[in-house]
DNA sequence: CACTCCACATGACAAATGTCAGAGGGCCGT
DNA sequence: ACGGCCCTCTGACATTTGTCATGTGGAGTG
């Protein structure tokens, strides 16, 4: 039982972008077996046309305005069991992949693919498999485990912008002299030359 | 003399998503007046399908592998007088508006347009105006000119990537104490917090 | 229970960075 | 020719980081 039985397969599109979506809607109502119910340009719009309308899948872009496509992810995991999620996304960072699949996402595909091929996983995800673009779990494993501690990474995402230790210390209720030293043994973990570079490389494999 | 008198538009399109490039093109097959004689996947082949088919019109992805849709842009315009082309972008930042723009771009929209206004704005590029989003332009206005001077901008973006002064100072071959008063006056004439809030914030508005 | 992580802290020191004042030379416009 | 920018440099100073040693206390595990 996936879904409808029968039927064609009921999607929901969100994306920002105009262009691609509408796009993309075309292309795919080309498919026999898929229909789009729904269509949304933010986060929070995706979110209520799914609760109207109860989509069998929803393709979701990573990022959005208002909630990017795994927080819309998580709160649809919630509220409709039954929609299976997936993205699409420009960028194909190792650390989108882990949140969204640790977010209950079924597939995951990078935009590089064609629409023949994106149709074709929306099958699949419908009929309850996953769909893991083979080049983005590569690089996913590749970057492995973070090497972080809870503390560190959250330290180390308050220095993202630059802030200096004092207001990182503030902002996450430490003394300096701990931030100081979290901030060392994480880019020391990370092998990186400064905080900077640290961030970077963080970033880069999703441990942030 | 525009192009050809009559008969249809010829394009070119160039981005890396193969997703949004295929469905671009259906897209604006179904226009008439449009017909797609080259589709590439990368700056350098791009220039490639350009020169082999001389289309009418090209229309860019600011970001490609290889080269930028403003490198191609900028060949493009020497080598191939008669086309004119135009940039289509997800993010819509002052400084890409004003590099395309000086590159002699024709059209700069962002992708939130919808697939009928992109033809009606690739008839106009066509005809020999010029077209840039309104919002897009607004805020570059808004972003004004820079105030930096020549070495503050150099050496603010060597900066960029978090390299230490004694770096920055040998790549721009300078003293280390010069480097570091061009970052101080470059960080107050933008009234940043330090030399990384400073190059975000010109990043922003172009001036990098 | 001992052992090992982790969170959190302090203090001290070296290195990097930010800020000032000053100073010479070049280019441009009036 | 003069004043006004910009480029370049130096030296000195305060502040901010990065690094290290070291300590306490809690949580989890063998």
């Amino acid at each position: 039982m996936s879904g409808r039985t029968a039927g064609p397969v009921r999607l929901l599109l969100a994306d920002d972008e105009h262009l691609i979506r509408g796009a993309l809607a075309t292309l795919l109502s080309l498919e026999d077996d898929l229909v789009i119910v729904a269509e949304a340009a933010s986060g929070p719009e995706a979110l209520a046309m799914a609760r109207a309308h109860e989509p069998d899948v929803a393709v979701l872009d990573l990022q959005m305005p208002g909630a990017d496509g795994v927080k819309v992810a998580t709160s649809l995991r919630a509220e409709l069991p039954g929609c299976r999620v997936m993205i699409v996304t420009s960028h194909g960072r190792p650390g989108h992949l882990k949140r969204a699949l640790a977010a209950g996402v079924r597939g995951f595909v990078p935009k590089t693919v064609s629409a023949q091929r994106l149709a074709e996983i929306i099958r699949t995800v419908h009929a309850g498999n996953r769909y893991v673009d083979p080049e983005l779990a590569a690089d996913a494993i590749a970057a492995g485990d973070s090497p972080l501690t809870a503390r560190e990474a959250e330290v180390l995402e308050l220095a993202a912008d630059g802030a200096p230790v004092a207001e990182i210390a503030e902002r996450a209720a430490l003394s300096q002299g701990t931030v100081r030293n979290y901030l060392s043994s994480a880019v020391s973990k990370l092998g990186a030359e400064n905080r900077h570079a640290a961030v970077r490389l963080a970033r880069e494999r999703g441990w942030v």
